[in-house]
RNA sequence: CGGGGUGUAGCGCAGCCUGGUUCAGCGCGCCACGCUUGGGACGUGGAGGCCGGCGGUUCAAAUCCGCCCACCCCGACCA
């Protein structure tokens, strides 16, 4: 029995495993010619398509509209706003000759596009009537990054970044919060992969922002993942670019702003969420294929029989809207099973001579262990109602895991012991001391994750200081 | 940028210590044909490599020496 690109097992080395899904799922490759960078295949990017879609949508019954700015951003609209400059400046990648002229300004490869939009929301923005300003972007982000993982952080990626201007705080405010809910609810019932959302720190916080709001995943080896940020800008951008408005008095105010965003980050997320040894397992409302049907024969006559049947099943699931695969290939059975669940597929269907007599066909979820028997005049409903229920599976799941891998830890020892093992959700008490946090990280790379919104007041001691608390934030280590 | 490691066929590796007829090899994958097909079959045949690059030592270098380059891991920054 040879194994064909073995999967190393989670228990044995995580980060291995991860990349070992990915690479055995087709979903991508790095592209080494280019340092950093990642080349997302068919199947991977298929996943990609299906999430710009769902939130794509979201966005859209949400008010906002897509534009596209460009990638080029002169160096001094970076410099305009102090914190943001330095913030990124460090990961910049910088276009210093164009058509083989040094240029007399110097750009920015959009680390992340604020400024520029800031400059042309400063054209665009006369009078209360112009507000609120609700843009999105779908676009590709370079940052120069050290040290590069698979979707979770490459020099280039792709994203979604939602930028609005309003009238007042209270009404951005709102937005901050309301994009949150729209990540929540994404992740949650798209991805089923349950989130956290909560504040960040001021560590933590968008350089540049007034305050960062995120939602957190947990992902199978006990880390946290940061996956969707909204950001409460204040008016810093609208101070740094000159963006006003006349409100109904006729004075002349700046506008308060946001930005938000989630990136092909997710797709790390979905792996690290719910996929297993064998492989990728995706919920059905993302995979690159809902159902694979196989036929199954000794000799021409069965290959006829069973193949028409099986094709005809496939049309039947198309028509429900399942992309389905009708796999005929001269491979053996077994071997079809073991590729199908390495590249995620969520069912598969086998069509043999016993099922030809029996009517029925052989099912099986690719998050469940048995194999079930299927009668051919059930099979779409059945498979169909397959689908929404592993979605829900999937998500009960991970938030089990979830749930279970979150503790409420008082003790420093306790903590260290904890985040030393399995890791997960610590739920403390901090001081708010900024100091005190930065010690923690040093001392353990565990970071405080958010502050849970609708936290409960609670008096308390710093886990690490012994200070005063008035409400627990949570700590995990992170990607 | 520090510390460690690795560059040999598409992938994973052996060979290097002790230069030369096991030096260009193995497993997987790939191609052809046959035989098979309800959990990774098998047989036969085949394609595929400037042994990371440059220079040196030598009658002779994948092998020894020097320099360079690239990549990976670990640390400092991060959606």
């Amino acid at each position: 029995m040879a194994e064909q690109s073995p999967i190393t097992p989670r228990a044995k080395d995580f980060p291995e495993w991860y990349q070992d899904v990915i690479r055995a799922g087709d979903l991508a490759e790095p592209a080494i010619v280019v340092k950093g960078a990642m080349v997302i295949k068919p199947n991977g990017y298929a996943i990609w398509e299906k999430i710009q879609r769902e939130l794509d949508d979201r966005i859209k019954a949400t008010g906002h509209r897509n534009a596209y700015f460009p990638m080029f951003i002169p160096e001094s609209f970076l410099k305009k706003e102090a914190e943001h400059v330095e913030g990124f400046s460090p990961e910049l990648a910088v276009v210093t000759i164009g058509g083989g002229k040094e240029l007399e300004e110097r750009y920015v490869v959009r680390p992340t596009s604020e400024t520029i939009i800031g400059h042309f929301f400063a054209k665009w923005i006369q009078s209360h009537r112009d507000l609120p300003m609700l843009i999105n972007q779908w676009a590709n982000i370079v940052r120069w990054e050290l040290r590069t993982r698979m979707f979770l952080r490459t020099s280039e990626f792709l994203w979604q970044e939602g930028h609005t201007a309003h009238a007042t705080h209270e009404e951005s405010l709102k937005e901050v919060l309301r994009m949150l809910d729209v990540y929540a609810d994404f992740a949650e019932n798209v991805m089923a992969m349950p989130v956290i959302r909560g504040e960040k720190t001021a560590s933590e916080k968008f350089a540049g922002g007034v305050k960062s709001y995120c939602i957190e995943g947990l992902m199978q080896n006990g880390w946290a993942l940061q996956a969707g940020t909204s950001h409460d800008l204040g008016q810093n951008f609208g101070k740094a670019f000159d963006v006003k408005f006349q409100n109904m008095a006729g004075q002349s105010e700046y506008v308060w702003q946001t930005s938000w965003g989630v990136s092909t980050r997710l797709i790390g997320g979905l792996v690290m969420t719910h996929s297993d040894d064998a492989g990728l397992v995706c919920p059905p409302k993302l995979a690159p294929y809902h159902v694979v049907v196989i036929p199954i024969f000794k000799n021409d006559a069965e290959r006829a029989a069973t193949e028409e049947v099986g094709r005809r099943m496939v049309e039947d699931l198309k028509g429900k809207g399942l992309s389905v695969v009708f796999d005929n290939r001269d491979e053996r059975p077994g071997a079809k099973y073991f590729e199908w669940e390495r590249k995620g597929a969520c069912a598969r269907i086998e069509i043999g001579p016993k099922d030809l007599e029996k009517k029925s066909f052989a099912f099986k979820r690719r998050d469940l262990e048995k194999k079930e028997f299927v009668p051919m005049e059930k099979g779409v409903d059945h498979v169909v109602a397959q689908m929404e229920a592993m979605q829900k599976d999937l998500f009960n799941k991970a938030k089990k895991f979830r749930d279970e891998s979150t503790r409420r830890i008082d003790t420093w020892d306790a903590f260290k012991a904890q985040m030393d093992g399995a890791g997960g959700f610590a739920s403390c008490h901090w001081c708010g001391d900024g100091a005190c946090e930065g010690q923690v990280k040093e001392d353990t790379k565990v970071t405080i994750r958010c502050i849970p919104l609708g936290n409960a007041k609670e008096a308390g001691k710093c886990v690490r200081c012994g200070r005063e608390s008035g409400e627990r934030v949570l700590f995990a280590r992170a990607y």
